[in-house]
DNA sequence: CGGCCTTTGAAGATC
DNA sequence: GATCTTCAAAGGCCG
């Protein structure tokens, strides 16, 4: 169960002793990690070679049965409603989510008009970055040929992305839509749009502070509509909900300005029109529509048959009768998953990689390279989204999607035959194998300080200087052997506290049982032996008192020269035969 | 066209 | 209590 804050001070999440902190054994992969961005890339795709573990996949077929359905209606249908969800949810919100969400709209970061400062005057992190980020698909495959591995960095990208800042700028907090998609439909304001939200622990209404207002204020979907951009990149890309614009979905009645940051976010990021009165099956029991509800008919099973023995044990009712009216809540992101739809994008736009197996592999790469206050942000952020959850949805239980998804097999099972793994794995190494070797790789892998400076201030001032971090993009992808791929999961199953909420602290120590604090030494055990071993030292950025506390500009400075250094140096990975 | 791949984390299930 | 399993997002790839 998500834990409630505790009374804690400041509108929940205030003092945040649930954060759930990795422990040290990462620590030093990261460490690992850390040396070149380079790797990023290169161990995906090694590891994607090495695989040692076999994915048998699909053993069982017997829910592959689904009922076909189409996709984009369902999906769509489930999306705006998710937007209408989310608006009420954050209606509730109240303190939640000081840090607006993101709509996930970039073309809601107009810069002019975002100007967006913090209370205290300083210009929000996220403020300009969150263009980038969201836009860096703007031209992937472009970016491709456009991009100089040598310096690949975003500025490369700006000649056509006019706002390009490091997307690891964006605050951790920004806005991610979790529960669903991004589907930018807003509309007729609801009446809840005004300043005033709920405090979810007393109901009470109350006004935002300032500080709880978005840092950047995204556009309302009225403003950006009359916004033309000359590049154009407003335009969709991809096909992705997320940048469609639907019908009617620009034409937002109301000012951005006159909303607060918390209301124009959520408004244009997923309220619409035809959300205002959702299908009562979105509805949870409560009546309150949440993101999270996914139209029954996009992930149910075909039929009773496929619901789980829980499913059964929780609803007497016919299964499939159940199944059709009963709406499928999703299950609350956690921190991963939230960094990930922040992240993925710019990890998209930097490297040619598309398909998300490999993304995904960087950017696990690339959260554990965050430091911990960066991590203990979207621990903090899921969290919230737990608790929001919870209070949404109080009957509901994880338990309750059981069975919805088709098997995902596999997992470190070790059962399966090494050789067909190996089959397999090579063969989807090529297939993750982008035609082009190298990418860009963003940043992070040096140290998350790097990636998201407090401020966007260093980066801003020297626009012509990339991202501190994307320097490392110089360096060229080498294709190493990593058998760690499968053995990093499978460790941290292992050492995985389970329960407690520091779950891949895989192997490390400890710790565990207490609630992790942030506080953590940077040095501190260590010993993860499942990555790569070394032959350069390690980055003293990996080491950086930084990451013990949030990145200054200074720092970013300083760990911006630092990483010139390095990136001069190759890297040599050694892999380290699993065992 | 549906499922797999891949990642981490949370939570339920199982032992 | 420890371990295992499932699901959350995402999009290209494959059978």
């Amino acid at each position: 169960m998500p834990q409630l804050n505790g009374g804690g001070g400041d509108d929940l999440g205030a003092n945040d002793e649930m954060i759930p902190f990795k422990d040290e054994g990462e620590q030093e992969e990261k460490i690992s990690e850390n040396v070149s961005a380079e790797r990023d890339l290169d161990d995906v795709k090694s590891s994607l070679v090495n695989e040692s573990e076999n994915n048998s996949s699909s053993s069982d077929s017997e829910q592959a049965e689904r009922r076909p359905q189409t996709r984009a209606d369902s999906e769509s249908y489930e999306k705006a409603r998710d937007y209408f969800s989310e608006a009420l949810r954050r209606q509730q919100d109240g303190g939640l989510f000081k840090s607006p969400r993101y709509p996930g709209y970039p073309f809601l970061m107009i810069p002019d008009l975002t100007n967006s400062y913090l209370s205290n005057g300083s210009l929000s992190p996220s403020a300009r970055t969150y263009l980038q980020m969201k836009w860096p698909i703007l031209d992937c495959s472009a970016s491709a040929g456009i991009k100089d591995s040598r310096s690949p960095t975003l500025g490369h990208l700006s000649n056509k992305v006019p706002v390009v800042q490091h997307a690891h700028h964006v605050h951790p907090l920004t806005p991610l839509i979790t529960y669903s998609n991004e589907h930018f439909s807003p509309g007729t304001p609801p009446s809840h749009l005004s300043p005033e939200i709920l405090d979810p622990k007393t109901g009470i209404p109350r006004t935002p502070h300032p500080s709880e207002l978005s840092p950047y204020y995204p556009l309302s979907p009225g403003a950006v509509g009359s916004i033309a951009h000359p590049l154009g990149w407003l335009m969709p890309q991809q096909g992705q909900p997320m940048y469609s614009i639907p019908p009617g979905g620009f034409r937002h009645p109301y000012p951005a300005l006159a909303m607060n940051a918390s209301m124009s976010s959520l408004v244009s990021s997923r309220f619409s029109p035809h959300m205002v009165t959702p299908p009562p099956h979105s509805l949870h029991q409560t009546g309150i529509p949440h993101p999270a509800i996914v139209s029954p008919a996009i992930k149910q099973e075909p039929s009773g048959d496929n619901i789980s023995p829980s499913m059964h044990a929780k609803s007497p009712v016919p299964p499939k009768k159940e199944e059709d009216k009963k709406p499928h809540i999703k299950k609350p992101l956690n921190a991963f998953m939230l960094y990930m739809k922040e992240m993925r994008a710019k990890v998209v736009a930097e490297c040619t990689l598309k398909e998300s197996a490999a993304i995904n592999q960087i950017l696990g790469r690339r959260w554990h390279s965050l430091s911990r206050e960066e991590q203990a942000k979207y621990y903090e952020l899921a969290r919230k989204e737990r608790q929001l959850h919870s209070q949404l949805y109080p009957g509901w239980s994880a338990r309750d999607n059981y069975g919805k998804r088709k098997k995902r097999k596999r997992d470190n099972k070790p059962d399966s035959k090494p050789e067909d793994f190996s089959i397999r794995s090579k063969k989807q190494c090529l297939q993750y194998l982008p035609s082009e070797k190298r990418c860009d790789s963003p940043a992070s892998s040096h140290g998350s300080m790097l990636d998201s400076p407090a401020t966007p201030s260093a980066a801003l001032a020297s626009p012509a200087a990339p991202a501190a971090t994307h320097s490392e993009q110089a360096q060229p992808l080498s294709l190493t052997t990593k058998p760690e791929g499968r053995m990093h999961h499978h460790f941290s199953l292992a050492g995985k506290p389970s329960g407690s909420s520091s779950s891949s602290s895989s192997t490390s120590s400890s710790s565990s049982s207490s609630q992790p604090t942030i506080s953590l030494p940077i040095g501190t055990s260590g010993s993860q032996p499942t990555t790569p071993i070394l032959t350069r030292p390690i980055p003293f950025t990996s080491l950086h008192p930084s990451m013990l506390s949030p990145p200054s500009p200074f720092h970013q400075a300083a760990l911006h020269s630092h990483h010139a250094l390095f990136q001069s140096q190759p890297l040599s990975l050694v892999t380290k035969p699993t065992e």
